[in-house]
DNA sequence: AAATCGACCAACCGCGAGAGC
DNA sequence: AGCTCTCGCGGTTGGTCGATT
């Protein structure tokens, strides 16, 4: 049975606004403020129009803040950043923007900035393409991991095109349920989840990818997830490799050969910036070693919760956070 | 000058989540 | 517990306008 329409849409005025339309939902709603209830709204202020349609007119358009058009470079690399993290949570996104409406973001990105975003991700592809056929004899993705990438490209360097896991709160169901998509998550432990999740300095979640093989590279060492060559080694896997770090999808030269545009990540964890040291693959590497496991709990609740709630699971000494509250903090 | 095309963007649509009853 | 209602979100559509042919 299909969903009672919020109104009739054959008796309310539909399309474009007019000058004097605005100019009712704007003095009623500074007047009123939403009164909480979109749907009746427009009764009160006199409108002839569907409660969502002047919803999504004050949101988009008529509220004091909204900035429209002129976006900077650097609005551009978070942008880029987060669809590469999260794909296209627009709502996020924009919530990162002072200003910026989802809408608004996402038609930017439609229209504009995934042509660039796309010029780009060709320009390296071919970049790390000429790279490893003149440096490393064929190694494939090990000879990408020494090759230093034009890193911080001076203007909107987007890392990827491919929004790791938009879907990535679900991704641990799509592990198990196999397939070519198939993936599944889990933390580069130092003995058990628990343990490292109580004395690891750095956890870093990691999505292992594709070829129909979904397990994981086999688990180092504790004396290892020190040493940033090792953990390149454990990358070596012959299938196409996702990492996360916190949870926030960090396309590495594992799988696109790219490095992960860490412009917004520090800003997320709440962290000035990542210390060069502060790299688990060295040499201009791309994984940020996260240190603040709160932090990091939180990227986790926020954008992967089913993977989260696995891990507090196995981490049975490790009390979750409040989840609701962890995006709020966030966005 | 007219027709066509493509870019841009406001608005619409349908769905899921959550609150309230 | 189940239903209804509303909100918020992301995907899509359609109108407008400038550039090109």
């Amino acid at each position: 049975m299909g969903r009672a329409p919020c109104c009739d849409k054959t008796s309310v005025k539909r399309g474009p606004w007019s000058p004097e339309e605005d100019e009712l939902l704007r003095s009623y709603v500074q007047n009123h403020g939403t009164g909480g209830n979109w749907i009746a709204l427009p009764h009160k202020a006199g409108l002839n129009r569907c409660g969502k349609s002047c919803r999504l007119r004050w949101l988009n358009y008529l509220r004091p803040d909204i900035k429209h058009g002129g976006y900077t470079e650097q609005e551009d690399r978070v942008i880029c950043s987060l669809y590469n993290s999260i794909g296209s949570r627009w709502s996020i996104i924009a919530s990162k923007l002072p200003g910026r409406t989802d809408n608004d973001v996402k038609n930017y990105w439609n229209t504009k900035l995934k042509k660039k975003a796309l010029a780009m991700h060709h320009h390296q592809q071919e970049y790390y393409h000429h790279n490893n056929q003149h440096g490393s004899g064929g190694r494939g993705r090990r000879a990408a991991a020494v090759a230093t990438p034009p890193r911080a490209a001076p203007q909107s360097q987007c890392a990827s095109m491919h929004p790791s896991p938009a879907s990535a709160s679900s991704a641990i169901t799509t592990a198990s349920a196999g397939g070519d998509a198939a993936c599944s998550f889990g933390a580069i432990y130092s003995s058990s989840p628990a343990a490292a999740l109580q004395q690891a300095p750095a956890t870093v979640l990691a999505r292992y990818d594709g070829g129909g093989a979904a397990t994981a590279p086999p688990l180092p060492p504790p004396q290892q997830q020190a040493s940033s060559s090792s953990l390149a080694e454990l990358f070596s896997s012959p299938a196409p490799l996702l990492t996360h770090a916190g949870g926030v999808a960090i396309n590495s030269w594992a799988s696109g050969l790219l490095p992960f545009d860490d412009m917004f990540l520090p800003e997320l964890l709440g962290v000035s910036e990542f210390a060069p040291g502060d790299c688990l693959l060295g040499g201009g590497g791309f994984v940020p070693l996260l240190q603040d496991r709160s932090s990091l709990q939180e990227l986790s609740a926020c954008y992967f919760p089913n993977a989260q709630a696995e891990m507090w699971a196995a981490a049975e000494h490790v009390k979750p956070p409040p989840v609701a509250g962890l995006c709020h903090s966030l966005t």
